[in-house]
DNA sequence: GTGTGACTAAGAGTCCGTT
DNA sequence: AAACGGACTCTTAGTCACA
């Protein structure tokens, strides 16, 4: 799979857990301490995290990282 | 959770697989078409490594992303 | 509230050889 | 078979101003 198409996998599993969190961005962005413009990179699937991001992303979202990977079907 | 510790994590969890499979580090990185050094640093937890390795590794092994995670509890 | 281009520092990732 | 080192290139992490 290209490297593109799991990023936007990841980054739309990510947009959706926020929205029902009823989370801005940027509010979401502070909680974690993640600039604003960085984490809405990661959303569009623009970025190619390290494990680490998303692991301070996945404990923002009060989930774990396979269960990030789960609604990505990765 | 510490960067490292994660890294750490994870890499057991792959070399757990690697090993049950009966492939060597060599045989494997060139499987999945990676450095035989790149993926002996990944495995003893020395590297924070992004999505798209991940899912390399990960194919490699026969499994899911979601698979690695789970054994590595992230 | 979000998207985007441009930018720098740090680290991911490759390749060589040696132990 | 695996660990480790140096030297290298490329990309991610992180920030900013502006749209």
């Amino acid at each position: 799979m290209e490297a593109a198409t799991l990023q936007k996998r990841l980054g739309s599993a990510m947009r959706e857990r926020r929205t029902a969190l009823d989370r801005s961005q940027e509010s979401f962005a502070d909680l974690i301490k993640m600039h604003r413009a960085y984490y809405s990179a990661i959303e569009r699937g623009e970025r190619n995290i390290t494990l680490h991001t998303m692991y301070r992303v996945a404990r923002g979202l009060g989930v774990s990282v396979k269960d990030l990977m789960e609604d990505a079907r990765l």
